[in-house]
DNA sequence: ATTGGCACTCTTTGAACTCGAGTGCCAGAG
DNA sequence: CTCTGGCACTCGAGTTCAAAGAGTGCCAAT
């Protein structure tokens, strides 16, 4: 569906503007004389008043109780959003201070996840949150096995677009050094090339049939290496700047406070609530009429505003989540994302995060030709 | 100077040990009333009143205002926590879930951590550390440089106690695997058996220079790699359940809440907590009068309660920090802790974290010996 | 030494009340 | 037809006041 330009008049809009502006700053709900005030509406606050009431007839608006101001609902975010704001360029020193944070890690990748997301959360001043790029579809490009002591053998991956993943297996302390380098050979030899998540136990015995290792031993290497590559693909996490969200009104609650904590300490439940937007990353096909969620101005900026009650979960009504995805070479994807309090300074959000995935972006792609 | 027995006579540690208990599970002033009902003195609350009365005196006990009951001073904990006090023993059960969670996690020490932090937490319901031990100290075994691809390096780090610290590097990309594996091999040769406090960029040099790779080059690598090996004593915390500390009474303030909330997610601050204790693995020799904050009934029971300002942190002083150290083999350590309000369950806690030390000191010294 | 009794203190709770910001609506002006 | 000033109305926030209740300290009696 190509984008409906809303039927918003002039007016609405620039009212529901000033409204989700105004009360973005000062989080308290807003009425007619301070909007009249302080916005240059050549209005008086009874035409003002008159349009609030349409625009909480359209659903955009609310109020907390009779004789306060309006809120935005989830809907009107959603345009304000996609419609209305605008979003402002960085200054040009902010732009090269995370340009300069980022190159610094640019070689590991966890440590520049770290940076990218001490960089989101102290800018925006909201809890920021980087995830690794998960690798069952990438590919196997090495493997070693390093015997560390008797027994114990550190498995090393390294994988499509340089990522490296490493884990310790125990293994039967007979081996030597010798018969495991031809085993990690053997299996390099077979498999390289073949996506983590095909590679299955069989085709690892097959590949590492001729290795003159008796195949008792073999079978419990074989075992615990295959072992470490299924578990490669593990989910980390960053989140940075937690305490920067009690600052904010809406947490003043402690209840809803510590849902938000829960959530975030919760691997599972921020995966979940990162992970959707990993296939759409050309856009469309976004789900039923008001969970729709999606939110492009055009296929160029692809982030995603998921606010309130869009995000489907229980305790994180007051919440929203801003993500994007971060490229690395030969398709691998990974996500980052700001989490804040529904009432959030979106243009300023959105205009730090991308300017940060595409940092990474461009890092990334460039990476193997700076010295 | 051997343990003054306190000149507390029996009632007075019967009073006090009551009002800790009943304050650390009530979170309110706790009155001489309930004290004659859910403790069977046989007194009138007259005469605990003045025993109270007498407490306060001592510095054991003070009130919030006139007319509300008594609360634990930092002094009444402290002698709480040093004489009064009754250690339960873990039941068997929970014992056994404690061992086999940790034995699946044995391998990787930071997986073990991990694991340790999560049993901590949940099991106490406060929020738990576990600190990666420092490997400064620790002695380089192998080293290892492998090819990831032109112009990246992966540096792998085999030290004491099979601890494993890996790190990737940029290096000229002229280079192939052979010149690194030479390299490697005589840095290996050398340098194995340092400690890596004591490797100088220098040694490196002398180490690897009949390595037959041109002598730019080879600095560049050997930078690098000196550099890898520097960063390895990186401190590393495992924080697991923030959310439950918000579930006490203390925190519902927000203000300090958040004072929480900031010093457990600043790394840097929670090294300067843990860190004190490492040295003081025997016990004595603790700081002036007041400060002296370390806690053990005999050199068996190595813990370590901070309370309250003892911690000498601004923010922290409705916490607590309860702390001990493991042990790997060769001397290296670490350590776990668990933070909570000051009003802590003690005893549970010095329970739980005693038997988890205890349990991973023991499955890190017999490691090997498992198959 | 212990205890029951009593006066006193200080917080908590809730009701009643005022204040003010904000609204909706309407009649009249442009 | 649109806009505006005016007005009555609503509802939460803050204040005040009194009563309730928990707990204390002290003392005289046992």
């Amino acid at each position: 569906m190509p984008k409906e330009p809303s039927r918003l008049d002039e007016r609405k809009r620039t009212i529901l503007r000033a409204v989700v502006d105004e009360y973005v700053e000062h989080a308290e709900p807003v009425g007619s004389r301070s909007l009249v005030e302080r916005y240059s509406l050549n209005l008086s606050s009874a035409s003002v008043r008159s349009t609030l009431a349409e625009l909480e007839q359209l659903g955009y608006l609310e109020q907390p109780h009779t004789s306060a101001g309006r809120v935005p609902t989830d809907r009107g975010y959603r345009i304000y959003i996609d419609e209305l704001m605008e979003l402002e360029p960085l200054p040009e020193e902010t732009k090269e201070h995370i340009r300069e944070q980022l190159r610094e890690s640019i070689d590991e990748i966890p440590e520049l996840l770290r940076q990218a997301s001490g960089l989101l959360s102290q800018e925006t001043g909201y809890v920021s949150l980087a995830l690794q790029p998960r690798v069952a579809s990438s590919v196997l490009r090495q493997i070693k096995l390093l015997m560390i002591e008797p027994g114990r053998v550190l498995v090393v991956l390294v994988l499509s677009a340089g990522v490296v993943r490493d884990r310790i297996v125990r293994i039967p302390d007979v081996l030597d050094q010798h018969q495991l380098q031809r085993i990690a050979a053997a299996i390099e030899q077979q498999l390289a090339g073949c996506q983590l998540r095909d590679i299955s136990f069989i085709m690892m015995q097959l590949a590492a049939a001729d290795s003159q290792v008796p195949e008792s031993l073999l079978n419990q290497v074989l075992f615990e290496t295959w072992t470490a590559i299924q578990q490669a693909d593990q989910l980390a996490a960053y989140v940075d700047g937690m305490p920067n969200l009690l600052r904010h009104r809406e947490f003043h609650s402690i209840s809803r406070a510590r849902d938000v904590v829960s959530a975030l300490s919760s691997d599972g439940l921020l995966t979940g609530l990162m992970e959707p937007l990993r296939p759409a990353v050309g856009s469309s096909g976004h789900g039923g009429a008001d969970a729709g969620a999606l939110a492009e101005r055009s296929a160029a900026v692809p982030w995603m505003v998921r606010i309130g009650q869009e995000l489907q979960q229980e305790g994180l009504e007051d919440c929203s989540f801003v993500t994007t995805t971060y490229h690395l070479p030969e398709q691998l994807v990974g996500s980052i994302g700001v989490v804040g309090p529904r009432r959030m300074a979106y243009s300023r959000v959105i205009s730090h995060i991308s300017f940060v995935r595409q940092t990474i972006d461009h890092l990334l792609t460039w990476r193997s030709s700076r010295s």
